[in-house]
RNA sequence: UGCCCGGUAGCUCAGUGGCAGAGCAGGUGACUGUUAAUCACUUGGUCGCUGGUUCGAUCCCAGCCCGGGCAGCCA
């Protein structure tokens, strides 16, 4: 018999004399009569009321049905005699198909989001688990749906890469060398000749550069991926493997890339707020209440736009006292980019020209200014609670004002041959961007913490599973 | 990596320099429709680890391990 989803059985329009249902339980009440037992299968947030007589056949395997069991149920979906629900299932046939006994660690109580974390394989069947990871599915979509319906192409750059994407943070290395007894040169120093991609390698921090290769072919491109960063960090927004995606776009320049990314946020929140209502009501409830309201505001407004030189001006006349006092050239702060969109412009903000000496050597030379400062056309987009979401700028496409930043980062032309070559043949502006998949995830559930938006969280000192 | 907070039953937590506590979960029973059901009874402990102080340490001290927050770095 064919299996139905408790989603669908919900959403009946008419009463079902033969329902058939599997899935796992969340709570059992018993009367001397008869047993309720609340099956839910992740489908939806909600589940299922089974209503088990205790004259049917079947009843003593309802003792073994305790929190956490695997269930078949068939019965008839009926209007539920019960106020909380309007069907319930009154079964006919009830099988318990895996047992779950007193160990099972998820009770009907609130867990703390640390405890289940350390239980990651069984905490998709919590509620908050649940809705988060069908609202990450359906961000997934809605992300290849943005950039299709728009004519842009999905490449998949490199995993594997020997460019060191330069400015993007520490490398994991790969090697298939012996470390226990790697093989050394002449110079006594590891021979990466010797291992096997005859170079040095390690895992993408940035499928950027590549993707500016298919931009220059294909016009409109993305990626969406896997994307590696060693660095020691430690909070709440930082993992070491995340999800990554990357439009870039010939023939754009940084207010073309600035209008992008902020028509994608606003798709992405507005197609999550249209499918996944459930889920995103269930957050407004028990993670964030602020949620509905934020959502909303962030779709209604056009977002800010604040050049770094406007910002740093703001930051210095706010009257607040800094950790840290920012002056023209000095990077800004967690405390400033906070300020700017949690109190100043309560919104989220593109800040947009930054110094060059701050950001990468691929990011396009504006002309300097009045007082001769030099800035690169880059922008993040900042948002309240999370932070900078989207980081991006026009890339350098001038050949000698390349050459001449590669030369100030201390790069490697040779290296770079492939980038380079990009300028030299058929050279045309473009633009992209990167914006974190899981800390938008953040945004549009209200989840604090990275590590509980990613099914298997890999942070400093932590992969387990 | 730095600074700060924490670790007591399966979970959430209280507590004390002198026999280890509650609620929930588990078990037994009751209950004619429950919704985190309720009620009665009940099982359950290396008080993170190691060392020190003490007649005696879960409690005080030190080191370590683990978890969390913030900062830096970034998406």
């Amino acid at each position: 018999m064919q299996r139905t989803l408790v989603k669908d059985a919900l959403h009946a329009t008419a009463p079902t004399d033969t329902i058939f249902l599997q899935g796992w339980v969340r709570t059992r009440r018993d009367a001397k009569a008869f047993s309720f037992v609340e099956l839910n299968d992740g489908s939806c947030l909600k589940g299922l009321q089974i209503v088990v007589d205790a004259s049917l056949a079947d009843y003593p395997a309802v003792a073994h049905a305790h929190t956490g069991a695997a269930i078949e149920v068939t019965g008839k979906l009926v209007a539920s005699k019960g106020a909380g629900q309007q069907w319930e299932v009154v079964a006919t046939s009830f099988k318990v198909i895996g047992e779950a006994d007193g160990t099972y660690p998820l009770q009907k109580k609130g867990h703390s989001l640390e405890f289940l974390r350390e239980i990651a394989h069984l905490r998709p069947r919590s509620n908050l688990f649940g809705a988060v990871f069908r609202v990450r599915s359906r961000l997934a979509y809605a992300v290849h749906q943005f950039f299709q319906e728009r004519g842009f192409h999905y490449v998949h750059p490199p995993i594997i890469t020997a460019s060191d994407a330069e400015g993007a943070g520490e490398m994991f290395r790969v090697t298939t060398l012996d470390l226990e007894n790697p093989p050394r040169g002449a110079d006594k120093h590891v021979d990466a000749t010797k291992d096997f991609f005859g170079k040095k390698t390690f895992l993408t921090v940035s499928g950027q550069l590549e993707a500016e290769i298919f931009a220059c072919a294909l016009s409109n491109v993305y990626t969406f991926g896997p994307t590696f960063r060693a660095e020691n960090s430690n909070t709440s927004r930082h993992a070491a493997e995340f999800w990554m995606i990357e439009p870039e776009v010939a023939f754009c320049d940084l207010t073309g890339d600035m209008d992008l990314a902020e028509e994608f946020v606003k798709h992405l929140l507005r197609d999550v707020k249209t499918h996944c209502a459930e889920d995103l009501e269930f957050f407004g409830k028990f993670v964030d209440k602020d949620l509905a309201a934020r959502l909303d505001f962030v779709l209604e407004k056009p977002f800010v736009r604040c050049s770094y030189t406007e910002a740093v001006e703001i930051i210095a006349q706010s009257g607040k006292t800094w950790e840290h006092p920012v002056s023209w050239g000095d990077n800004l702060q967690a405390e400033h980019e906070r300020y700017l969109t949690e109190e100043h412009f309560k919104c989220p903000v593109t800040v947009y020209n930054y110094p060059r000496a701050l950001k990468a050597f691929y990011m396009r030379v504006n002309a300097p200014d009045a007082q001769g400062r030099e800035t690169v056309a880059a922008m993040d987009l900042l948002v309240p609670g999370i932070g900078e979401i989207i980081g991006g700028s026009q890339r350098e496409e001038r050949l000698d004002v390349l050459r001449e930043s590669m030369a100030r980062h201390h790069l490697d032309e040779k290296a770079y041959w492939w980038y380079l070559d990009l300028r030299r043949y058929g050279s045309v502006p473009h633009a992209g961007f990167g914006l974190g998949f899981e800390r938008m995830l953040m945004f549009a559930t209200g989840v604090a913490n990275i590590r509980d938006v990613i099914p298997f969280a890999r942070t400093p000192g932590a992969a387990e599973f």
